[in-house]
DNA sequence: TATGAATGAGATTTCATTCAT
DNA sequence: CATGAATGAAATCTCATTCAT
């Protein structure tokens, strides 16, 4: 019988993993030290290793963390739009809006960082490829839903498609956190979104 | 064996930057040990020595090598292309031409990583930004070239067009140098190409 | 074991120098290596590297010990001595009763091979310079408490005399590290004595 | 049969000497590596091979080859000193007026490095021995020359003031080394030489 | 003889993980 | 559960020496 309560252990696992994302966000997954974990998040080095099995495991659940609540915010945010082209609208506001923090560019590169890594681990090819899955069809699911309505053309792929957003996406994610120009990311967003509204929208 | 050629040092630094690149394609460039190397290359540890300074210089001069490479042999083949949209179309063309070996696969993941890794060493970001300013100016002066002859829009802002060019050829590299899907590769360029060629075309 | 006392860390620093300063008299600090520092003191090599930053630092700190160690000691046997005279004799006996064991040849050998090493790094000379400005001045205050208590000489430059006892240990300490003869070694020391005294002497 | 002369063979030595020589002082035996000295010698890494067997025999015989000049130039400026007074103060004349040129103190360096490196090494001992009784018995047999006519004491130990001589030189040689300041050399000298006349000459 | 590229054992330092307290 | 000192395998880089040319 745990001597603490499930709260706590929650509340001590989200620190540690958010300063494991501040510190893998500013080095690097390999170039970060357990000791700067230890540092950022006033853990003790022991502690940590009591919540999480090795370095490896606290990027994992990390990024299941990070991808988890992208997924439980977009429904929310989804509830009430009526219809496939204001959520693909909605979509490329939502990261056209996104403001260049040091905090959000280094998410952006230990997701990044993280596409590399499971490239070569073939253990972690599985993991990677589900969340990848989970993201393309995300898309595809609203492209679908608009050529059902009409709004888009009959003839695209709606997997390609889905692909083609989540490539332009991560493509101007990694320049934009090496570049950081906030003015410049909206509106190569803006024209990224009239490229592909352009694109799958049904002519009249 | 000393007082050996010039073209003969010039081959063993090739073949050592062959070796590296593969290693840091296999395992990214910090998981990547000088063993690997030299493993790979069959070449002793002091000879690498004596060719670079250090891993990060075989590092380096991998990327310099490689930009260089692209920039010559993109040169070569734009001399007979009659006008700006055929420049586009065979840029295009180009990437999705190319075949996803694993070798293919491995430059595409050295580089992203090394956006990755510039990105955290204030001493480097000069030599990416360079590299950077390089590209988009390469395919900037093509879509102006475009706009001169009228082919293409007036109204474009031929930075962000090319900014969002490399955008997606990082992001799908990105994706593909992990899915390796040859056939649907190559469908994604031909679906980029129409929507880049449709968005900056000039309507008759 | 964490949360150890401060003395416990005391002593475990202590034990480390100590090793170090036999593996450095015994086989010199360059040639010395960590695994040696590790076999003599049994403690592992990351250990040691909690302790101190390098090996370098080990030997800036023995040294450091040393000196501190020495004044300290020095300064407590001055208390009860009546003039400068008996003083200067004092330190003439306790450098004449020093027993040439293997530890003290050692101790000696680092101490000398410290002035080389330091005449060689240009950001050690200032510590250098610092701890024999203090040997100097420590026997250059006997000197002129002695001058004016009409003991000795009134012409003498208190400073130069101090330099030359320092000279003349140093000298004798180097060719006894390597010959180690006792006896001869204390019969040198007496007539250095001699020789010392009788020309700091007021002649009545 | 050699295809060079002796003489160009002997040239080549002394120059990898004379360069090894540079190199020790500004760097320390351990410190220097092969490739300083074939940097300052432009004698390449293999010729330095060929004209000595190892790094440590380059030091043995720069060691051997400057204890050879001491004595040949000493004995040749001794020849028409009248008698032991004056050679003993041509001896202090000319450690007084040596110059602190970085070769000279570059030279003192080397020289009680070997000191300590011989303290350490079995079978450079004896080396270091005999040169030492070479440089003893050099001045015992002045001070017993005066003993003989008169000028010293009769009951100083020979032996003793000899090696009292050289521990003053090296000491001070030790400090000076490190000090440079050249004035006060001199001074320190004058007094030393005071001292040690001093204490030896045959009071009236 | 001269050259200097090649070798590889070995040195310093790092750091993920463990475990005694 | 928490702590942080200890461990030691492993990584980078060095350099005396060799030897093919």
């Amino acid at each position: 019988m745990p001597k603490v309560s499930e709260q706590y252990k929650e509340e001590k696992r989200n620190a540690i993993l958010e300063s494991a994302l501040r510190c893998f966000g500013q080095k690097g997954y390999q170039a970060t030290i357990i000791d700067d974990i230890v540092a950022d998040s006033k853990i003790s080095k022991g502690a940590i290793y009591n919540y999480f099995a090795s370095k490896e495991e606290i990027y994992l659940q990390l990024l299941q963390k990070r991808s988890d609540e992208f997924f439980t915010d977009a429904e929310q945010r989804f509830t009430d739009l009526p219809n496939a082209m204001s959520k693909v609208r909605f979509l490329f506001e939502r990261f056209r809006k996104q403001v260049l923090t040091e905090q959000n560019k280094q998410a952006t590169r230990v997701y990044i960082e993280f596409w590399l890594y499971s490239s070569r681990q073939e253990d972690l090819r599985n993991v990677m490829e589900q969340r990848y899955e989970q993201f393309i069809s995300y898309i595809k699911s609203i492209i679908e839903e608009g050529q059902k309505t009409g709004e888009f053309k009959q003839d695209l792929d709606s997997t390609q498609m889905s692909q083609i957003f989540w490539a332009m996406r991560d493509g101007s994610g990694l320049h934009y956190s090496f570049l950081g120009d906030q003015k410049k990311y909206e509106q190569t967003w803006k024209v990224l979104e009239e490229l592909f509204v352009q694109y799958i929208s049904e002519r009249p």
